[in-house]
DNA sequence: CCTACTAGTCGTCATTTAGG
DNA sequence: CCTAAATGACGACTAGTAGG
């Protein structure tokens, strides 16, 4: 096994023995289980001694006995092998429903809810970026794109545009094409008026440290569209009006353009989740074992009072 | 300085899950 | 049942670090 496969493995591991830890904790062993969690994380984190999990115990029982038969698994066994389990924001809604102090991952369409379509009052935008034109582009959760004009006064007057991915818009509601990347390496938004956004690519493209300087924000530039439409995009183009195996291929294209896209995106919230969702399970090993640990001081005390001395 | 190693991040693919 | 979303697994890449 690769040094990065290796490493994954153990990763994977982590959230199985973690669930099997609080799974166990319901159960009412908390002691052990705890003390186990906390070493089993630790191994897990210095990348030695990993602990198998129990359906990786029955099969290299089967297999071979020994730990070196772990590198001995290849990809597709273990695929078979690691069941899978609930998505992390489900079991951490299970569990803050089980018990309390536990926050839940909050769902992101907790604010669309809240608020029902067409309504007057605007979804609050997580980002707000100026042209320079001065226009003003505010990108709400959920995908919302708003744009206002130099003049009005602030976020006051927005325009709401719905992107073309985000659902059947609504009646009247303006289209948004846009693409994940041009040619370029820009995300580019097309707006009307003959108009793209375009992200810069000092952002775009800058490394982390230097977006965290710059507060991790992104910014945009309103430009008229370059003479091609970028590679992935096709203006309003139905499937029935496709004809030649050209645009056939480049409807192809297109269409996994737009599912990587997504799948990217989803693919780091998924890692947001999960970070998250450690961060609570570690929160969690160390409310317990500040509880155990004071149970276990009393259980002495109560010892000491109960026992009559001998001597 | 170079090299080896580790840890972290990201994009992609394959698969599972959830909802209509 | 179908489809989109979620997620596990994997490889590639980078940054940091220790040792020679």
């Amino acid at each position: 096994m690769s040094k990065c496969g290796r490493k994954k493995y153990i990763k994977t591991n982590l959230r199985q023995m973690t669930m099997e830890t609080i799974e166990s904790q319901q159960d009412g062993s908390v002691t052990d289980s705890v003390a186990e969690s906390e070493s089993a994380h630790m191994q897990t984190q210095t990348g030695q001694n990993s602990i198998p999990t129990l359906a990786q115990v029955a099969t290299i029982a089967e297999t071979d006995e020994s730990a070196e038969s772990e590198g001995v698994i290849d990809s597709h066994k273990r695929r078979e092998i690691l069941s899978r389990r609930p998505s992390y924001r489900k079991i951490l809604n299970e569990l803050s429903s089980d018990v309390p102090g536990v926050p839940k991952i909050e769902e992101e369409k907790s604010e669309e809810e809240g608020t029902p379509p067409n309504i007057a009052t605007m979804a609050v935008p997580t980002s707000i970026y100026q042209t320079s034109t001065g226009q003003y582009i505010a990108i709400a959760q959920g995908g919302t794109i708003q744009i206002s004009n130099p003049g009005s006064d602030g976020v006051q007057g927005l325009q709401a545009l719905t992107m073309t991915n985000s659902g059947a818009p609504p009646p009247g509601a303006t289209i948004v094409q846009y693409a994940a990347q041009s040619a370029d390496g820009t995300q580019q938004f097309f707006v009307p008026g003959s108009q793209v956004v375009v992200q810069d690519e000092e952002t775009e493209l800058a490394p982390s440290h230097m977006a965290a300087a710059t507060g991790d924000m992104p910014t945009y530039q309103i430009r008229a569209p370059t003479t091609a439409l970028p590679q992935g995009v096709v203006m309003a183009a139905s499937p029935g009006s496709l004809h030649s195996p050209q645009q056939l291929a480049e409807e192809a294209t297109r269409k996994r353009e737009l599912r990587l896209m997504k799948n990217r995106e989803a693919a780091k919230e998924c890692r947001r989740r999960k970070k998250e969702y450690v961060k609570c399970l570690e929160s969690r090993v160390a409310v317990l074992e500040v509880q155990n640990k004071k149970l276990i001081e009393e259980l002495e005390t109560l010892k000491d009072i109960c026992s009559p001395k001998t001597d």
